[in-house]
DNA sequence: AGATTGCATCTACGAACGTCGATGGATACG
DNA sequence: CGTATCCATCGACGTTCGTAGATGCAATCT
């Protein structure tokens, strides 16, 4: 009732009191921030961060029949984690006849890497 | 059938094909895999990821009503973004009078770049 | 050829998440 | 005082996540 309607929300402060300098920042790469938030989100386990671990600390390929045997949980989950890790660019992997082969793709680490330091 | 029922999953291999290394790593500091889990997760989201992003470029501390302008978001839902956040241990705030000012505790954020780098 | 093994996909379901509106407490202003 | 503002919490809703079992396919061994 009886509102200044010519006002933008911004502006609309407490009767006098500042609370802090006008603007923050105005934005921050809102795109980098999605690609970002899905490498983070896809680490957000903790299955999924110690799989990361293990096969960056494997240079090389690592087949799932051992990642099988670090975890204790179920084939179709591990499954499914590798997918996740797939899918956020973390991972890839190669299939040599009956064994699936798992490796680091560093670009994804290291762009949220780069962010963080 | 005539199976050894002696043997281990683990040395149950196919009959004469090894797929890789005997072992890959046997672990992977299983608690400060939950830690850097936890604070992945909080970052997880892209609004989070940005929120933490605002916070950091302004060393010093960010009045919420600030933040709220920045974000298309309601007010609730932010002081919900913030408190993960202040939970994954990333932030904290502090009151002064009506408003309350957010601030990056850098330590989380260190610890998930040292595994990174 | 038949059996076995390794892996991915599909389905299912309980738990957790993201968002919002409404409420309430604390502080500052008139 | 009374009122307005700022912020956190609560309740509710729909969506997504994490896990497991079942199924299916490909490749290897006997």
């Amino acid at each position: 009732m009886s509102v200044e309607l010519e006002l933008s929300p911004k502006t609309k402060r407490a009767s006098g009191a500042p609370c802090c300098e006008p603007v923050v920042f105005p934005d921050v790469d809102r795109e980098q921030a999605l690609r970002l938030a899905e490498v983070a989100k896809a680490l957000g386990d903790p299955i999924r961060l110690q799989l990361v671990d293990v096969l960056r600390k494997h240079a090389g390929k690592v087949c799932v029949c051992e990642l099988v045997a670090l975890f204790d949980i179920a084939q179709p989950t591990l499954s499914h984690h590798l997918k996740k890790l797939r899918d956020a660019g973390i991972v890839d992997s190669e299939r040599r006849g009956v064994w699936a082969y798992y490796y680091v793709l560093p670009a994804a680490l290291d762009e949220l890497s780069a962010w963080l330091a």
